[in-house]
Order: C-alpha cells, then structure tokens, then sequence
RNA sequence: GUCCCCAUCGUCUAGCCUGGUCAGGACAAGAGCUUUUCAAGCUCUCGACCGGGGUCCGAAUCCCCGUGGGGACACCA
C-alpha cells in the first residue's frame, strides 16, 4: 500500500514550495490509489500557532487534497520519547548534561558510508564520519525534526517520502536513525526546489506569498494546481493545460526533472486566463459576490443574477484574475463612472454634441433594442454623418465606460440599456462626467 | 570552509536512459492582422544545448575536468 505524507510545519503560510510539495505527494499517491497523511510538525512549541495550522489546512482544502489522516506531533511527545529510551538503554545514545543541569538525548554517529537511493536522483552516497552526533530529544523534552520525523513515517508506514531538495542532506542523518532502531527503509524522492525569478530563494517578492493570498489576488485553484505540475514536471507530448484527473494518469515519480525551477508569475497569468475563460459563470460570481458587495455594485440583499451572470461573460475571455472584473466592469454597476484622465483627454476633448445626439435618436428608434440592431443603427449614423466609425466609437466608449478598454462597444451599449446610455452621453456633452 | 545536488531559448520544458530527424512546443518579448479598443483571438519574428578535453565515422545525448547556480551543515522545521 501506498502511502505519503505532506509534513508542514505551522511556524508559517502554506506557500508556493508547499503547496508544490503537497501536490506531487497528492498526483502521486493518487495515481497509485495510495493514502494521503497530513502530518503537523508542531514541536516547536514557541513558534507554531493555530492560525498558520488553520490557514494550511483551507489551502490544502482550497487546491483539491483530501487527507485520510491527520496527526499533530504535539501529541506524540511520549511515543518520541519512548524510542529515545530504548536507543539510551541500547547505548545507541547518550545523554548529555547541560550547565543548569537540563538532559539531552544524543544520537551516537558511528563513521561509515550511507547510500541512499533516490527515485529522482538516483543514488546519493554520504559519508557519515561528516556528521556528528545528533541530538533526539533536547533539554526542553521536545524532540528534534529529525528525530521525530522518523519516528512518524516509520510509525505511520509511509511508504514514499517525496520533499524538497532541501531535506536531500537530512536523509543520511534519518537514515541512521533507522538502522538503529530497526525500521525499514522508506523510498525516498526530492523535488527541486522552485525559485524566485531572481535566481535565488523564493521571497515575498517572487512568489512566496501565502497560497490563501493566491486565492484572494483572483486565481482559481485549478489554474494554481495547472502550473505548479508543470514546474519540473511535464506531461506527455509536453502539453500545457491538464487538468487533476489526466494528470493523476500520467504522473510518474521517476519522470520528475532533477532541476530547479523558476516561478513564473506570468504563465501563472496566462493559464489563469485559460481556465476563466471556461470557467461556470455561476462560480465566478459566487468567488466575486462578497466585493461585489463591498464595493456596493450589487445590494446586500436580492440582486439580478441574471443580469450579473451575464456582464461576467462579457468579461470572461480577458480576464487575467477573477477580481479584475471589479475594476473591469464597474461602469456596468455604478451610476458614476470613473472617468479615467488620460482616455478623456485622447477622446473627449473635442465636441461631438451633434454626433452624439444623433446617436441617441437613431438608438431611440430602434424597434427591438438587441446587438445587432445597435451595430447596424450605429454604422448606419456614422454613414449619414459622413464619418469613419472609430472616429466615433472611441469617444462613446470612454463616454460610457470612462475607458479606452473593454468589451465590444454594441454589446456595451445593449447590456447598459437604453436608458443609461443616454444619460451617459447627455452627462458627456454638458462635461458632467 | 566542508558535504551534497543541478546545468537545453529571458522563463517552463521535449529530446538524454537505448548517440545519427534544420534541437520541437508553451509563456514572455517584438511585428502585423482583426478597418471597434485590448487586456481577448489569429499570423509571423527573435531566441538555447555553460566551457574544455576525451570515446566514436558521428555527441545536446556517454566519460573526465573546470566553471556557474542551488541546497545543507542548529537543542528551527
């Protein structure tokens, strides 16, 4: 039986290096029908608080993994405990007496060659005489990382260990502990690291924001997953979009790439937009209705849906992040747009009353107020008016929407109804905008 | 300093294991088209095998040495 585990420890946000973590743990053991075990490395009593627990456990929810099991090492300090004993009473190790007479269990390291054997790498050979003794348990009680991580997988039977690279000179250590006290060996697999687009470590600057913040800057879980599988990873014929269940098909373990990668906030972007693009409508709007709320674009109680669902459909192939729509579409839902300074000065500086005006007639006219009317009615006035169309188009647009951006101007127009367009045009002629 | 890992376009990568297709794709960038904008779409362009040795008829691919980058050396995890 399968089994992994993901070991975050609650001194921090899950971020971008585990959440990737988690994930090929996750595409793994799903692939070979295997368990998940969500482990909470919280031994340092100091530095780890429930809300970075709470926080990790949404975002592992958030990007899709279900664990089978969850342990906290916190309550597990007498089982640590007690295999550091039988080390002791084994003269595995030895105990070490502090100035203010604390006891600390120390881990004897007899000088050999380790080979460790890794699923990505290959083999790795250390050379113990390098290491010195290792502390198990210290002189507050609580045991040390490696110690107890150990202790856990080798309790827990986790089968594969698969971390990041970081962990890769730990494992000469882990592996000591054991041999000495009788465990089988677990495979082990190390993922590269991913880096900042700096070159170096992955900084608040270049994407080691917490993956709940991923969540609240527009992008959809599955976009995020979608990536980070493609960071030293590639699925066949190298394709770029795959979603959970092709992707759980194709993985293997040992077609992981041995070299780091480098997080690309862009591509992030880009495959963002491709999920939007085909994203429920109706899912949009349930990530979107709390600001759309505060930013009172829709009342606190009933709204038209319909109405809403329709304009994020509108928006839907350009948007980048889900809450570019707020600054996107405001002009659909406020009565006073934001007219932006540059726009009106490209396209509202000169008077076009009369253009206008006739605009507004020929609209008024119309017998059935849809789309396609409109371009006609529209195409038809700049003809009389003996003008080129964008010559017209742009400075309605920035009238309507107080941008030199955005959707297709007639679908602009019908969605904005009559009414409104109107009142825009009028407010733009009289400069009240 | 010691130990370990890695090395293909700016970025993610395919190809490497089982040497022989102008080193392929995607993102980004640049240009153009879409006579309705672009932040969407389409087309095109730019662009890489870290260096040096070796093995071989032939090396991105196998071997060695450099160089470069990264990681680890805590009573943190």
């Amino acid at each position: 039986m399968v089994r992994v585990r993901f070991a975050p420890s609650p001194t921090g946000n899950l971020h971008i290096g585990g959440a990737r973590t988690a994930l090929f743990n996750w595409v793994f053991t799903q692939s070979q029908k295997g368990e998940f075990v969500l482990r909470i490395e919280d031994t340092d009593q100091e530095r780890s608080k429930k809300e970075f627990v709470d926080e990790i456990l949404f975002s592992l929810q958030w990007l899709g993994f279900k664990w089978d099991e969850i342990h906290y090492q916190s309550k597990r300090f007498d089982i640590y405990r007690a295999y550091a004993d039988k080390l002791l009473k084994e003269g595995k190790a030895y105990i070490e007496r502090s100035a203010e007479g604390k006891e600390a269990v120390i881990f004897k390291v007899t000088p050999q060659k380790i080979q460790v054997s890794d699923i990505i790498r290959g083999n790795i050979e250390f050379d113990a005489s390098t290491i010195k003794d290792q502390v198990l348990i210290k002189s507050d009680g609580t045991p040390t990382y490696n110690f107890a991580c150990v202790v856990d997988d080798a309790l827990m039977k986790i089968s594969h260990i698969i971390r990041g690279d970081d962990h890769i000179s730990n494992t000469p250590k882990q592996v000591l502990f054991y041999q000495a006290m009788g465990f089988d060996l677990p495979k082990f697999a190390h993922l590269p690291l991913i880096m900042g687009i700096d070159g170096g470590r992955l900084s608040k600057r270049t994407g080691a924001t917490a993956i709940s913040d991923y969540r609240k800057m527009g992008y959809l879980s599955e976009a995020l997953v979608n990536y980070l599988l493609l960071l030293s990873w590639a699925p066949d014929a190298n394709q770029v979009l795959i979603s959970m269940p092709e992707a759980i098909k194709q993985f293997e373990l040992k077609n992981v790439n041995k070299t780091s990668a480098t997080f690309d906030i862009k591509k992030l972007d880009w495959i963002n937009n491709q999920y939007l693009k085909n994203a429920d409508p109706e899912k949009l709007l349930f990530d979107l209705l709390p600001q759309l709320k505060e930013k009172k674009y829709i009342g606190q109680g009933d709204f038209d849906k319909e109405y809403v669902l329709k304009i994020i459909k509108l928006f839907q192939p350009r948007l980048a992040h889900v809450n570019d729509f707020l600054d996107w579409a405001d002009f659909f839902f406020l009565d006073q747009i934001n007219l932006d300074s540059v726009a009106r000065e490209k396209y509202l500086a000169t008077n076009l009353s009369k253009e206008f005006k006739f605009f507004i007639q020929a609209l008024e006219g119309l017998k059935e107020f849809n789309v396609e009317n409109i371009e006609q009615c529209f195409r038809e006035s700049v003809a009389k008016l003996n003008l080129e169309a964008k010559v017209l188009i742009h400075p309605i647009r920035v009238a309507l929407t107080g941008k030199t951006i955005g959707p297709g101007l007639f679908e602009v127009i019908y969605y904005l109804g009559l009414q409104r367009v109107r009142d825009r045009l009028l407010k733009s002629m009289e400069g009240r905008l």
